[in-house]
DNA sequence: GGTTTTTCTTAAACAAGGTTAAGGTTATTT
DNA sequence: AAATAACCTTAACCTTGTTTAAGAAAAACC
């Protein structure tokens, strides 16, 4: 439990007062393989914070394909922010794709953290603001390059998730198949 | 100049004092259309607020090819958010599509702000939060949707922006080129 | 109000990426 | 340790989107 303090105190001290409101709202849980956090149909309750292990979200279309929206592993948060404020169904899915132990708080818990540690504001809206500039250049790399070449950026990027994924998952992230991300990784071996 | 503290308060409420303390760090401009607020090689030095106009944020890829990350209009905020905080140069620019108005914070005067009203911790959070759904979704329609597809859903989701801007601006924001764009609404027609 | 620049469209040839199907390999499960 | 399930690759064929070029329509500028 300690890891989910040891994350808030990279981006600001807290008093051990604040650190005990924290604990007290704050609840571990182990997840399996393939177990799901998140089903579509449902209201995201939780803020998931991963202390080990790794998570998807993802979407599913019309024709039952998966498509990853997010990998999340140690240290991130995870979770359908736009379902967990508005208490609507989601229409993601958030798996995990190794076992895996988190840390989660609930809406009303971290409503409540809110209101007694304002500091949580700073820090949650900088986090957010991180990802936010992520999202964003993936969208620009969405809108502007090949497929082989935002392979190789996720490579660059995130060498470690890399390793560690499937192709398949990988495939599903960048938006192509994983018969033609095979064909990339060929071409790319060619060279 | 009250458009930013009506904003602000669809929020949270403001005092008098904190409203002062906004107007006297807030700057207004004048902007005229095709003059850029950032410039690629540029740090982002401002926070800028849409009272009226429109903008656009975009990259330049190697061939010279622009590609529309954002649109902004009235009452949205827009700004190179990574350049911003890390005072780094940014690769971005931002552009305006029509005679606009803006406020504008800089850097230091927000984080004096931040400071002297914890509140707009919390309202930026909020404020970014939404904008980081937005492009959750455009990110998971990317990887998962046809042109056409994410063409109606453009026209859907953003019926002002679609009626107001060039076809040519909505094409490059898409991912697509102009003449594919063309080729799309004379499909969508014939239907 | 006329001129220049941008925008929109069409179409043919081409490239990037998807689909289907099949076989081989590696992990997981029991 | 065997059996099952997931993963990776290849290749032929098909679809989606790009390129190039050219002409028409609409805006913006002076």
């Amino acid at each position: 439990m300690q890891a989910i303090l040891d994350h808030f105190q990279n981006y600001l001290p807290l008093t051990e007062t604040e650190r005990e409101l924290i604990l007290a709202r704050a609840k571990q849980r182990n997840i399996k393989r393939r177990q799901m956090i998140l089903q579509e149909g449902f209201v995201c309750k939780h803020y998931t914070f991963i202390i080990k292990g790794c998570f998807k979200m993802y979407g599913v279309d019309d024709k039952g394909v998966e498509h990853n929206i997010q990998f999340a592993a140690e240290g991130d948060w995870i979770s359908d922010i736009g379902s967990f404020h508005s208490q609507k169904n989601s229409r993601l899915f958030i798996e995990a794709l190794e076992p895996s132990e988190i840390i989660q708080i609930e809406q009303q818990d971290l409503y409540f953290l809110y209101r007694n540690i304002p500091k949580l504001d700073r820090i949650f809206k900088v986090i957010i603001e991180n990802k936010y500039v992520e999202l964003q250049n993936r969208v620009l790399q969405s809108i502007s390059s090949t497929a082989q070449q935002r392979y190789v950026n996720f490579l660059e990027q995130y060498p470690r998730l890399a390793s560690r994924l499937p192709n398949v998952q990988i495939a599903s992230y960048l938006g192509i198949t994983p018969e033609f991300l095979s064909k990339i990784r060929k071409d790319l071996s060619v060279k």
